[in-house]
DNA sequence: CAGGATCCGGTCTGATACTG
DNA sequence: CAGTATCAGACCGGATCCTG
């Protein structure tokens, strides 16, 4: 746990577990389905093991987590105290989004895009059989230009690297454009219409990109916005 | 600003700028009301000067904060994009009122409570002239067990020592009792029915206790609670 | 009233390596 | 896979005293 407060109020209560660094950006990411340690680690790719290590620890001190064995591994789950923590995420992810509008380029990476997308997929649209979707940045450096999703049976896989199968979509933008659709400041039809954003594919591959990921942007929007 | 995380997902973003320490209880200061230095340091009375400073100085960078100079002081206040974190704070006490039901000794600062009873007098609610409410915890060591506060033409002051004036209405319980009721735990009449609290004075004034502060508890409750 | 200056100590970072 | 060990350095926060 924190530093502690002394002080009674809620607020300052739920501050000496939560306004530790990293901790909320942890809880976020159990939010979004992550329950293996390596998991956690490549949403959070700048946290030590270490202090990943020990944010969990005091999480499930809190009883926010709970850690449990599995076939090989351990595995941890949000509590329901801590799982009630979403609407507040997603209400300061909301919160963000109408205010701080400025992303500097080093926030811009493109393995968490990769990661997030991964587990945005849009299972029930995927066609049978499998399914790759070829993503190339062009405003990034040659070593993380080119990524793959290769979605086959319901489950994706990331790819740094060319997987050896003929991309089924190829998409071409900059990376910043796409973080925008992420974002919802822009749509896959908004940006392709601009000429930010090329699609290489059949016309049915064309009519699918839109639905092919649930996008987070839909839910800042939802966020509690006063006034 | 705090170090970066280097993510592009707003809710990175606002940690950066949110999860520095004492940084929400700033906010909340402001939400309840506070614009001066003095009022805030009254609030945050463990926070130094100097840290409260810089925090203003990063809020107000951030845009969530305004400093203007006026007749002989600065005041501070929240701009639209401060205000609006207003149901985040309010979530946040929720939550840990729900889930973080143990106060620890060192908690509870009869100074604090003090100050936010002087913030949540309803003052329609007074009668005409003076009131002068002294509260005795019994539970505090005689150094901080007194206090009073003197309602005068809508004003409140606190007082650690006696003003000379008779109280009109006496409060005897624990700080441990009236903090309970403070959160919405528990609410005068079950606390005076359980020995827990008593009051001293007329007929009028003990029908007039319940109504005299308009407390926190009812927002807490109202905090988003999923499922 | 609204801070500035200073110093100390704790915590986080970041890198690397190791283990059951 | 899921961590622990270690270590240097940076940075932050706490405390105290001081100032226009």
């Amino acid at each position: 746990m924190g530093t502690p407060y002394y002080q009674f109020c809620p607020v300052a209560k739920a501050m000496e577990l939560l306004d530790e660094r990293w901790t909320m950006l942890v809880i976020r990411e159990m939010l979004a389905g992550s329950q293996r340690f390596t998991e956690l680690r490549r949403g959070l790719p700048r946290m030590s093991p270490a202090l990943l290590s020990k944010r969990l620890r005091e999480l499930s001190a809190a009883g926010l987590v709970t850690r449990t064995e599995d076939h090989g591994g351990t595995r941890y789950l949000l509590t329901p105290a801590g799982s009630e923590l979403e609407p507040i995420v997603v209400a300061l992810g909301g919160w963000a989004v109408r205010w701080i509008g400025e992303l500097g380029d080093p926030d811009l990476d493109p393995k968490l895009l990769m990661w997030d997308l991964h587990r945005h997929v849009n299972r029930p649209e995927l066609p049978g059989g499998r399914l790759v979707v070829s993503f190339a940045f062009s405003d990034v450096p040659p070593r993380q230009r080119y990524w793959w999703l290769v979605c086959n049976d319901g489950e994706v896989d990331v790819c740094d690297r060319d997987p050896g199968f003929e991309a089924t979509i190829g998409v071409r933008t900059a990376l910043r454009t796409l973080i925008k659709i992420w974002r919802g400041d822009l749509d896959w039809a908004q940006a392709a219409r601009a000429g930010a954003l090329t699609v290489d594919g059949s016309g049915e591959m064309h009519r699918l990109l839109p639905r092919l990921f649930l996008l987070p942007g839909g839910r800042w929007a939802q966020a509690p916005a006063p006034g």
